[in-house]
DNA sequence: GTAACTTACTTCAAATTTTGAAGTAAAATA
DNA sequence: TATTTTACTTCAAAATTTGAAGTAAGTTAC
């Protein structure tokens, strides 16, 4: 099950910022316990961002295609993700920061476009005056909907059986720690 | 292993664009003979998309942190990525493009940068005049070199044991799956 | 051989996305 | 009550990305 992890043939890639198991002679003997021979080569940090920025730009490819099925005109694929962040909660701009790790103004930017298209509902919070208080309209559910809908036949090529559901959420798991890793690392360094 | 797959406490979240294991009815029984009660809850094409677009955008602001820190000021993170996807093999544009998914004329222009900056060489292929051939300079390979070192702390940070190696692993196969699917749909439609 | 087409890129202008600095107003703290 | 902090917004500039149009070299079909 665990391969050599080089893609599209390109041999010499990987050797560059890959790393080999005997770097961590602690875990070797249990790979080589778990399997054969010939799986030394693992991924590292850069090959996994370079994946990452690529895969990225696949599901903008993707986002932008449905949305102009669906004749989406007045947002694009990023506001149309901010949207499906917001899901169906009520939530203040701070909750949705943190939920997509972005930049205050950059949200606030989304917001106000979202807002004028109708797509969202922006109440200031009576607690806090400060807070604004987001929340889909129906034509965002709409559009979230279509989207999800649209989205299923990507789920179904995706997780073809028990072997995929298991893969899929242990690579969820793994970018999720990266998330911490690197979130951590860009606050605090190192 | 499998666990449930929310993060940050919004529960609400995943059932939006979630689909349950009983959705498969002919992989719920395996998953209920490996995994007691309670994992029900799977990951979806939206979730993973939104992961990895967080993910990204932690790891740029990582890869900024670190050049600033290397007092790189000529080139982004962007025009590093496309340093580090060259490595240390001569190349074509094409071949470029195909290792990251880019669009032509964004690498033509990052291209532009890393050779002002003096960190590429291009020249015209013997064979085809038309195809210009790219490597790293000296300087480009000192670039990489830096970052790829400054990297070691986080795959010393990721990769703690064998179960973090099978579970990057897993990850990047699973990218890798994704990169075709959402690769392939974007060109022939679903 | 040459006209038409394809490939491999480059250029440019515009759109989109992202950043960062500076603001505002409400809430919390001293 | 004064000061600071929080929760955002606004704006301008920068970075990134796209897409249309161009160029020049190679290929193919007469």
């Amino acid at each position: 099950m665990i391969q050599k992890l080089l893609h599209e043939g390109v041999e010499v890639e990987t050797s560059i910022d890959g790393f080999k198991t005997a770097d961590f002679p602690e875990v070797t003997a249990d790979i080589k316990k778990a399997t054969p021979a010939n799986h030394t080569v693992v991924v590292t940090h850069f090959e996994l961002a370079r994946m990452i920025e690529r895969v990225n730009r696949r599901f903008a490819g993707v986002l932008r295609n449905e949305m102009t099925r669906l004749g989406i005109e007045d947002v694009g694929p990023a506001q149309a993700m901010v949207l499906l962040a917001i899901g169906d909660v009520e939530l203040s701009v701070g909750e949705l920061l943190d939920r997509g790790h972005y930049v205050g103004s950059n949200i606030s930017y989304y917001l106000k476009q979202l807002a004028d298209g109708g797509y969202i509902d922006r109440v200031a919070s009576q607690r806090d005056k400060r807070s604004a208080r987001i929340r889909l309209t129906e034509k965002g559910e709409q559009l979230c909907a279509d989207l999800r809908n649209a989205g299923g036949a990507y789920n179904r090529m995706l997780a073809r059986n028990a072997e995929d559901l298991r893969n899929l959420e242990i690579a969820f798991q793994t970018l999720h720690r990266l998330e911490l890793v690197w979130g951590n690392a860009a606050r605090y360094g190192i």
